[in-house]
RNA sequence: GGGAGAUUUCCCGAGCGGCCAAAGGGGGCAGACUGUAAAUCUGUUGUCACUGACUUCUGUGGUUCGAAUCCACAAUCUCCCA
């Protein structure tokens, strides 16, 4: 019995998009779901409670910072994850092939794998595809990512097939690794860059692997919405209807509902908990960056449509207050706020795909945007 | 009462004759942030008719081609001796 399943509720009839459950280990959720970030094995700020609390049903964490610190063993020692930050809930680790990406300056890939320097200590390390799985099998989570190159962009097309290609072989070595496949469902991770053909190729070559679920990476790194919105257009179409789709690293709210629109069941991203901290809040009129100057005397809720518990009972003026004065009161409301409004954008459109109306909502989100920044 | 030292742009503080509208912090203002090296990073922060000009470095006078920088006096503050 696989570990987790994807069951296709239904497909809007005015879009396309699709409703279903994720069937884990760890409960059930509801898709297309928005995964929060754990980097490492806590949403910065925010408590398992707290997370319960706003309907989050899986969050994500990391291999490669969990390796770092505390170490894998004693993860594991701790009970997994789940035992380790108290959270029964459904987790998904990243492989660490963002990483590949975003600490280029670190590490060098080889065929075998990739040389990393630790960015805490300098000290060397070395994952490979099997070590990976060693690592995501001791951390625990219900669904643990295979480990890949996520390539920058821009790269030459001669590159990216050659990365690709390799993260396909990084791919079939990973799923000969993983052993524990009844607590533990391994999924493939698409590449190809910005190249139509290649996305292809990559889909077609995991597919044919038979993984439980699919991911797409290697977008949303600084390339135009259009050309990100082109490759879901080419790969999604690849992917089995009977398995999970997720779209790694998106979550500003219009790329949420453009990924939707192309069938894409799952989503996870820094932005809501890192721009949070940073000062920014999304609301359903834009982003408002309640730090600004113009919010000292604004005594009204940052989202007044919103029931977080930051909208509920704190005004904007107090937050920016927090916010400028290094309180982490401050930092944790901003965040509570980001996840409890991306949380209730996907209730929304899960709502939308039942009534046969995405389309619709789609529409009137960006009239109400009206050019704005979300 | 006597002696020594200090006073710089919002704050702290560098500067010790021209390369000074004046380093560097802090604070302020604005922006960025998309599988987290991020409670981070970037820009900006005298005025204006803004690729240039003007008004500034406690005050007033002076020396000098030229002063935040040197001199005199005053004011304020700090320390030491009585």
């Amino acid at each position: 019995m696989a570990a987790v399943t994807y069951e296709l509720i239904k497909e809007c009839k005015q879009s396309g998009a699709r409703l279903g459950r994720l069937h884990t280990p760890h409960g059930v959720i509801e898709t297309p779901c928005f995964m929060p970030v754990g980097t490492q094995a806590s949403v910065k700020g925010i408590s398992p409670d707290e997370l319960h609390e706003m309907n989050a049903n899986i969050i994500l964490s990391n291999t490669y910072h969990l390796y770092l610190r505390p170490g894998h063993e004693l993860v594991r020692e701790a009970g997994g994850l789940h035992g380790f930050m108290n959270w029964d809930k459904a987790i998904l680790t990243d492989s660490g092939g963002f990483q590949v990406f975003s600490l280029a300056k670190l590490r060098k890939i080889t065929e075998e794998g990739v040389a990393f320097r630790s960015h805490i200590d300098g000290s060397k390390h070395f994952l490979s595809p099997e070590y990976v799985m060693e690592i995501e099998n001791a951390l625990g989570a219900d669904i643990i990512m295979a480990f890949d190159e996520c390539a920058p962009y821009p790269s030459s097309y001669d590159y990216t097939k050659k990365s690709m290609e390799r993260t396909t072989r990084w791919a079939e070595r990973c799923l000969k690794a993983h052993t524990n496949t009844d607590k533990q469902a391994l999924f493939g991770i698409v590449q190809g860059g910005m190249y139509e053909d290649l996305r292809k190729i990559s889909a077609k070559d995991l597919v044919s692997l038979d993984f439980p679920g699919y991911a797409i990476g290697g977008l949303s790194v600084g390339e135009p919405a259009e050309l990100m919105n082109k490759m879901l257009d080419e790969t999604v179409p690849c992917l089995p209807a009977n398995k999970a789709r997720y779209l790694m690293g998106v979550g500003s709210p219009d790329y949420l509902i453009e990924g939707v629109f192309r069938g894409i069941d799952m989503f996870d991203c820094v932005l809501p908990t890192r721009i949070g901290r940073n000062g920014t809040v999304m609301t359903p009129d834009g982003r408002l960056i309640v730090r600004d100057a113009k919010y000292a005397r604004d005594f009204s809720p940052m989202d007044p449509e919103c029931d977080c518990p930051a909208c509920k009972n704190h005004t904007r003026a107090y937050i920016r207050h927090l916010l400028k004065t290094g309180e982490m009161y401050g930092l944790r409301l901003a965040t509570l706020h980001n996840l409890h409004y991306l949380l209730n954008l996907m209730n929304q459109i899960r709502d939308a795909i039942m009534n046969d109306s995405f389309l619709d909502f789609r529409r009137e989100f960006y009239e109400r945007l009206d050019g704005r920044k979300c």
